[in-house]
Parts: structure tokens; sequence; C-alpha cells
DNA sequence: TTGTAGGCGTTATCAA
DNA sequence: TTGATAACGCCTACAA
């Protein structure tokens, strides 16, 4: 009789059955709600499960079962993305209230450090859930090759290079977005035009500069376009530098991000230039950036539920034996605030 | 042969152990690291693995060992706390921090609708959660209730009414950080300083007007409390107004919450008043509305992830047998801004 | 050092 | 409509 492991033991179907006087299948039929239970059975039954303080043992039930009724959500880059990302919250949200209709657990799994990968990896080798959403992978990342290795049933939000080829993803419309906001910008009045281009590698800044060329179609202008390699404050400050310099007369900006946006409107003002007034400036994601600078940023704001909402779905089409891994793409919002 | 239910059937122990030569239980040693595995045995183990793809099946481990090595993390009116508070997401990366220096997994699970809070209770019950760690409960929450009947190991952030009394609580000084404040407020050379004192129906409503009240000593004033009912924008506006009415000269005000204070300067400026020229506005929480209103509040911040490591340390501490529940207080800081 | 066998708590199959 | 009984995949005495 140790007092350390005093926690208390479950009755079980067993002990029910016992008290009830029926049978362990009997048990278990009229818990899972199944005919085939006589009026007598199921009042012994449920002056037993009341007796005995009886509850199901989910643990058990999923091994027999082979499934879970629970789907992994995983977050990488937390810190940012808790922090700093606005949208986590709301893409959480979506993908519960989906998953929650379909009467699926959602279970949030977080990757902070390296242990957490591993541990995670684990967990969802472990059969402990059907499928998973994963926001925010990075590139070559063990979970995705355990994903894969499974054959685990995943979605991503958005579409990191290196996200497993079984899986299916939820997009932004990148390219539309750009287009829109790029037109809105052009409908104040500018007429000279640049982009500071982000992340060209990446799916997500080849299609915001491809979305800003075809708005502007003719008017479209190679040397107003400056490349940099990150989302980052520096690199849009850095960039506007380098753009101003080349082409001072411009009057119209498309930072890939609202960071970009943020650190080109730094170097405008230390040039000179008035925001609004003398160039327009546009950002893209309505992060918190958006509201710190002065003047707020018009930008573009993700359905970040929507891209929770739809990332659970594809998971459920999939438990569902749908095979074929799918793409979705999801308009955006604009929302137009001072600075252009 | 079914297109269907087409998920690759993965390999056991058994599988392992026939490619192997060996028996189950060999094998099932040398995957928990076991001594008494002999070389031979442990390369032929190795190969066979490699070979058959094995992963060892969490749930059915669990099962046996009658412990999961998971602590769910419950997160109830997750708009409000992930839309509008700033301090969940590091309560959450503070609890999964300490969790993971314990190996133990972190599962987050929100409470949205009326179904999650059955969902969400059946899989606590369900054996797949050692402990748990609940923030923000409602009173008389049938979560709490789940908790308190299963004596599931729990520990709450913040001291919600009706919470399991098996459980242990992280709540931060409520009473030393309202007097710290108001202290500093003093410490500005205001002489009539009020108070909106919000939910004296509660702990932490009730302990702030404590710490006010002790911190103003001889010079506290009873005319110079005015309660309101919530921590909400209206009810700051409403009570400062009215307190206004009673004592035009005040000089400085205690808000109970950062919401409350915004409805306070709004409420202020309307009569007249600048802001902090004639009149000192302190907050509470650092939530958004602190960088919100102008100007931007000086308020009380919560030691977020501290609060996470915390509880999650509480929950630890019962897992490895403590078995008192216990309360821990954290120290606050103030964050000073241009409000006061 | 290894193999055998029983059990964790359910569900599912098949007679009765 | 019910009751045995065999899985599910794993751990763990106990015996060898």
């Amino acid at each position: 009789m140790t007092t350390k492991r005093a926690r208390a033991k479950r009755a079980t179907v067993h002990d029910v059955a016992l008290e009830a006087g029926v049978s362990r299948g009997t048990v278990s039929r009229y818990v899972n709600g199944e005919r085939y239970v006589s009026a007598a059975a199921r009042e012994a039954i449920e002056a037993a499960i009341a007796k005995v303080g009886y509850v199901p043992n989910t643990a058990a039930r999923n091994l027999v079962m082979q499934r879970t009724q629970a789907v992994g959500f995983i977050v990488h880059e937390p810190h940012s993305l808790f922090v700093e990302d606005p949208n986590i919250g709301e893409i959480l949200l979506g993908a519960n209230a989906r998953l929650s209709e379909a009467d699926h657990q959602m279970a949030v799994l977080i990757v902070d450090t390296e242990r957490d990968t591993e541990r995670v990896a684990r967990y969802l080798s472990g059969g402990l859930v059907d499928g998973v959403v994963i926001v925010s992978a990075r590139a070559d990342d063990p979970i995705t090759r355990v994903v894969e290795r499974l054959q685990l049933p995943a979605a991503y939000v958005g579409h990191p290079p290196g996200a497993a080829s079984t899986a299916s993803f939820v997009v932004i419309d990148n390219r539309g977005a750009a287009s829109a906001i790029t037109e809105r910008l052009a409908a104040t009045g500018r007429s000279r035009i640049g982009m500071i281009a982000a992340a060209l590698d990446r799916d997500s800044g080849a299609d915001r500069l491809s979305g800003f060329r075809a708005a502007l179609g003719d008017r479209f202008d190679d040397t107003l376009v400056e490349p940099v390699p990150l989302y980052s404050y520096s690199a849009g400050r850095d960039g506007m530098r380098r753009l101003l310099e080349r082409a001072p007369d411009l009057d119209g900006v498309f930072a890939a991000s609202d960071a970009v946006a943020a650190g080109a409107i730094e170097a405008l003002k230390e040039a000179g230039r008035r925001v609004p007034e003398d160039v327009g400036v546009v950002g893209f994601d309505d992060s918190a950036w958006a509201r710190r600078t002065t003047p707020p940023l018009s930008t573009v704001r993700q359905p970040a539920a929507g891209l929770g909402a739809g990332a659970a779905e594809l998971v459920l089409d999939r438990l569902r034996g749908e095979d074929t891994p799918t793409e979705r793409r999801l308009d955006c919002e604009i929302v137009w605030r001072d600075s252009a």
C-alpha cells in the first residue's frame, strides 16, 4: 500500500459487466449506443455505471479501433507566430471549428526546441492522431519526414519548400492579392510605382512579384523592382534606399510584406519623403507591423480563419478516403489605412 | 482489397521479432534501452527494425504503462485570449518549455463551443493525458468537474471561482502589483488619487483594491474609489464620469485593468482633462489596450511565461507524487509609458 | 541473456 | 438479444 501511486484505479467495462450481471460485450454495445440491448440490460448497466463510476478509456478504444478521432495541429517557430503574428490565433480557431463539427479533437503541438521536434515526431508516429495540420514548417524538417514516412494524412498552411509530397496545401492567392493592392495603389494617382520584392526564391515572393507585374501591365518598369533576400525590416530599409537612389522620382511602393514596408517607410523618411503625401506605401500580411508604423499601413489581410478551416477540411477529406492531395487557394482582403 | 482503407499496415514488435529471429520480449527490451541485450541480438534487431520500418505504437504503450507522458493545456474563451490577449502565447510557450524539459508532451486543447467542452472532457477522461493545465476556466465548468472527479492532477493559471478543490494554482500578486503602481503614480506628484475598482467579487479585483489602499495609507480616501462590475471599456468610461463628478479635483487614477483605463481616458478627455498633464492614469495587464490609447498606458505587466512554466511545474510535481495542492504567487513588472 | 505468457481496457466476430 | 473469445500492440514478471 504505497501512498505514492494512489491514483484511484478506474472502473472498466469488466467491472460494469460484473456489477450489472451481463457480459462485457453487452456493456460495450450499450456504451456505443448500438441497438440490440434489452431494456432490462440497459437499466442494469446504467445503474452499474453510476455505481462504479465508469468512464470509458479512450486509449484502449483507440488501440482496437485503430483511429483516434484526433488531429494534431503543429506550430513551428512559435515565438514569431504567437507573439508577433496575429493570424495564428485565428488559424487555430478556424481549424478547431471545422474539426469540431466533424467531431474530431484538435491537439495543438508546439515545436520550439530540438527536443520538441523529436518528441512531437514520436507523438505523431505513436498513433495518437489520425492526421495533422502543419503551420509554418521549415524546409527539410524531421516532422515533415515523419509525416511522409508514415503517410499520415496532412495538410499544410502555406506551401513550404520540402513539404511532404503526399500532403495537401492551403495557400493564399499571393498573386491575385498583390495584383489587387497594386491596382488600388495605382488608383490613388501614383504613376511611378516600384516594388521591394522579397524572398523571390519562395513561392510567395515570386507570386507577389508576378501579381505586381500583372497589375501594372504596360506601365511595368523593370528598374523599379528591387529584390531583397528576406521579409525583414532591415531588408526593406536597405532595399528602399537603393531603389530611391535609382529612382528618386518614385511616388508609390509595394513592399512584399509589412515588415519590409516598415523598413521602407523608415528609409523614405530618412530621405525626406513624406508618406503618403510624396510616396504611397502598401504592404502585405496585416501583421502587427501594419499598426505600428506611422502612418499605419494599407495592406493585405489573409483570411486566417479560412486557412485553418481549409487545412482541417483537407485533412478530414483524406481521412474519409480521398486519396489525392489537393492545393486550395484562398482570396485575401485589402485593408486600406493611411500609408497610401 | 478495398482501396479505401489502404492505410499501410504498420510493423509491430512481433514483425521485428520474427525478422530478427528473437522474441518479442527481447525486441521490447532493446527498444526501451534496457540492458541484457546481447550484441548479436542488438544488431539483428536494428537491422530488422530498419527493414520492416518499425515505429513503436505509443497508444499501446500508454495502455499498458498507464501513463502517457503528456499533459493537456486547456484554453477557454479562445477568442478573447488568442485575439486580444498578448499573454496567452507566452503562457503557452512557458508551459511547453517546462514540460519539454521534463520530457512531457503538451497538447493544447481549445474549448470554444459547447461541443468542444464535451469532447475535451471525454479526451481528458479517456486517459490520454496524465495531467492538465487550465487557463481561464469558467465558474462551474464541466471540465472542472471532470478534472475533479477523475482526480486528474491539475494546475490553473489564475484562480477562478469554482475551480477544482484538488487542484493547484499559479496567480500573480495582484495586491503587490497594485500597490507598487499606485506608489509610482503617487511619486509623480499626484495628491488626489482615485481608483476605478472593477470586479470586486473576484479575487483579482478585491486584491487590486486592497493593494491600492495599502499604498496610499493615510492618504486613502474612501470617496475616491468607484466600483464597477466588469473589467471593460464601458465600465471604465462610466465609472470615470461618476468619479469625476464627485471629485473634479482628482489628479490621478488607478484603473483596475487596461480596458477600464482606456474607458477612463475617454471620459477624462470628454470632460476636457488632459492626460497626463491634468490627470495621470495607470492600468493593469499590459494588454493590447495599453498601446492603443493615446497616450499609451503606464501599466502592470504579468509574468506570462512564468505563469505557464509555474503551472506546468505544479502539474509535474503532482505527477511525481506531491500530494498537496499548492498556490504559487508571482511578481509583476511595471511598464511605465506616457499616461502618468 | 532470452523466451513465454498474461494482461492493459476496448471492440468485433460468431455462435448460441 | 446476448455471451465467449480473439484481437489491438505493447510491457513485464517469471522461468529457463
